[in-house]
DNA sequence: ATTCTTATTGCGAACGATTCGCAACAACTA
DNA sequence: TAGTTGTTGCGAATCGTTCGCAATAAGAAT
């Protein structure tokens, strides 16, 4: 698979290696592109093979966000943080309050606001970091 | 002070009591405006009262969130998380990478954006966490 | 293939922030 | 002023995450 592939020379480039808890850390983030827990990707991570310690599912994940490849976001104050895939778009995050999905969403919202900044206040955005909790249109045709 | 008296009416209500550490975290609160970490909380708060206990703090802070007093927020995955005064209004913030300076901005943005999501998605938005971080105006000119 | 180098692992201990249980205490009530 | 019970300080417990270290294994060289 190319994927695989593009992992494995992008860690030989600095000097890393393809190991085991990584190529495993790295395919369940694929497949599910959601947000995980770290908690969830451990449990993940076993089914393939339960010897590969937590420890090591960190060190991935730092290995990667490093890399660019992940991202660590938190979806509340409350929650941990979860991971995902580090899309290169701009996007943000639609909890829904009621069935819990959270919505990728990409889209001009966020260049709007960069640009809102940009003009409006002098303010160079780099990162922007939008969280929205509300009710998802499913859940509000669906009660009620 | 209005304020205090406010808020020993407010604890009362709930049955609540108007301690010296709830005071004090109260007061730490309100003299700074800004978001402060819990470390933040309790070391100002020992310098009215050095006998006040850690464990009382988080219980005070928890209680003002519970009475939409106070929020909490995270302003990175990495940092822990802060505290400040619950606005009422609208608003989101502005976190300079050079010199660390958190803006809140009040405006009409938070506004357009729950608009955006009625119209656009049918997401009905209840809270919009938005943090931003970048280069502030003032950062911006003074370098280079 | 075999050997070598050293990045990486698993393990368990350490850590920091937050929470908890509990007996002593103090805020409000009558 | 005494009584009721919400609150405190204390220390232990918990949780997620990080760390140190000896053993292991990935990739390069032969």
């Amino acid at each position: 698979m190319s994927k695989e592939k593009g992992l494995a020379e992008l860690l030989r480039d600095r000097g890393n290696r393809l190991t085991e808890p990584r190529l495993r850390v790295w395919e369940v983030l694929n497949r599910s592109g959601d947000h995980l827990t770290v908690e969830e990707i451990v449990s993940e991570v076993h089914k393939a093979d339960p010897s590969i310690n937590t420890s090591s599912v960190y060190r991935s994940l730092a290995l990667f966000a490093d890399l660019d490849l992940v991202r660590e976001s938190s979806l509340g104050v409350d929650e941990g943080s979860r991971w995902e895939l580090a899309h290169p778009d701009d996007h943000f995050h639609l909890v829904c309050r009621i069935c819990g999905t959270v919505d990728h969403h990409e889209g001009d919202l966020v260049g709007q606001i960069r640009e809102h900044l940009a003009v409006g206040h002098g303010f160079a955005a780099e990162e922007i970091d939008l969280v929205v909790t509300g009710v998802c249109a499913r859940c509000a045709t669906g009660e009620a």
